[in-house]
DNA sequence: ATCTGCCTTTGATGCAGATCAAGCGAAGAA
DNA sequence: TTCTTCGCTTGATCTGCATCAAAGGCAGAT
């Protein structure tokens, strides 16, 4: 593993964040950026790290800047379910909220921007465009989580499958400004058991479910991770969504 | 099926509002309720209407008054997931989206208070407080749908009936103000395919499931629909939660 | 009183995905 | 080099729930 990058170098100015459009600050005007830029720091994760468990004492809430992290929950007898995945620009935790709902891990190296808690709380209940773009945002990921339980409800395995690959396919693809049609090349950013654990079934499923659409030809892999797809349309005809409407993650 | 209730009767005064203190509007000062009281108007539906279909125009937002609505998705072959159960003082709409998302439908005589969405969506850019509210019951929202995503994607039949059950019953004693434990008695507001469709159930295996708890003593059965819960405490061991925790919703 | 339609229960059977188990290949570590 | 570990694949078998099918109970209509 390699060793986290050193903090010193991540302290950017806001004015250069590559999330400053799409996160919780994105509304802010310049003197609130100000006042954030004085409660915010940033912290960094390895790959595989616990961040928060849940139940733990939280006296931040933050945003990805890189990276990838999950929210998971896990039942007494050790079963798993992913309820959350994190991408840059994503919020974590909750304003009013002094403990984890969740646990939440880094599955790639992650760097975070953190904001004190209740300076963060204060500033929300004073100017309104924090919390205007972080009601919206919490509304994108209710609608992104009505999706995900028609997903774990009623798809098959196959379709579960192929309905993550287009996810993230297609985020893959927005964070390189390029359409998600035609043939594209990504890499999965998930292990197979992370892949269970979002989707409602065994690593083995899995494994399973994705020789099957290779042996259709609706993906290649070379490796285990650096995934083809052909054609994304194709891709698509097995996620079981109606052609056009499609996950609006 | 009885007619509508005459709707004149229904254009209560907010402050005498069931859900006054619980709904959207429960931060407002008076000026603000006045407002909305201007915006406002009362809409009832048959158990069974369907009030919105999945891609329609809505032209307004509301909040349930009395009965339950649900929010369903279907797939093209036929295939529905429940993913909203409305109780009292939940909030119907996103402001800022013209087209409904979801498949809303009365599954008990209803009455919404509606908002017409253009001014509710200017009073929201105008004061904080229809805003703050919304943002809470959005996250308290998306709470709930992530432990409906822990119980869709990893718990067992029996463990997603003794969860719903448990949910209702938890909901009904907080209606009449009374602790959630010990003997309980309550109404089922869903039929057996209702049930199915929330959990990523078949009809029959919730039918199955309810014959196998009463079996078991965990419920006793009046008719279809009538539920007694000799011990809430023995219930909530067969949800698969742990002790403490349990249910946001 | 009987019919009709809807909701529900119960039984028989089938299958998708879980479980149990073995082994492969690549990336460090010794 | 060889060993160990970790992530992954594949095979054999099992099982929980779906599916297919039939019939019972109740409410409202005639």
């Amino acid at each position: 593993m390699t060793p986290p990058h050193d903090l010193a170098t991540l302290v950017h100015d806001c004015a250069e964040c590559p999330i400053r459009h799409r996160a919780v600050c994105a509304r802010c005007e310049s003197d609130e950026l100000q006042r954030l830029e004085q409660i915010k720091y940033y912290r960094s994760y390895q790959a595989g790290q616990t961040i928060i468990w849940s139940g733990d004492r939280m006296d931040f809430v933050a945003s990805v800047v890189t990276g990838i992290a999950t929210l998971t929950q896990t039942m007494e007898d050790g079963r798993r379910q992913m309820v959350g995945l994190l991408l840059p620009s994503d919020f974590v935790g909750r304003p009013g909220r002094a403990t984890a709902a969740y646990d939440v891990t880094a599955t790639t190296d992650l760097v975070m921007c953190c904001f004190r808690r209740k300076p963060f709380e204060e500033m929300m209940a004073q100017t309104p465009h924090v919390a205007q773009r972080l009601l919206e945002m919490t509304l994108d990921e209710l609608d992104a989580a009505r999706e995900w339980m028609l997903l774990l409800g009623r798809k098959t395995a196959r379709e579960k499958i192929a309905s993550l690959l287009s996810i993230i396919a297609r985020r893959d693809a927005s964070l390189k400004l390029r359409a998600a049609q035609g043939s594209l090349v990504f890499d999965l950013p998930l292990t197979r058991e992370e892949m269970a654990d979002y989707l409602g079934l065994t690593l083995e499923t899995v494994s399973r479910q994705m020789s099957a659409l290779k042996k259709d030809g609706i993906i290649e892999l070379e490796g285990k991770r650096h995934i083809v797809v052909p054609d994304f349309d194709v891709l698509l005809e097995e996620t079981g969504d109606d052609s056009d409407g499609g996950f609006l993650v």
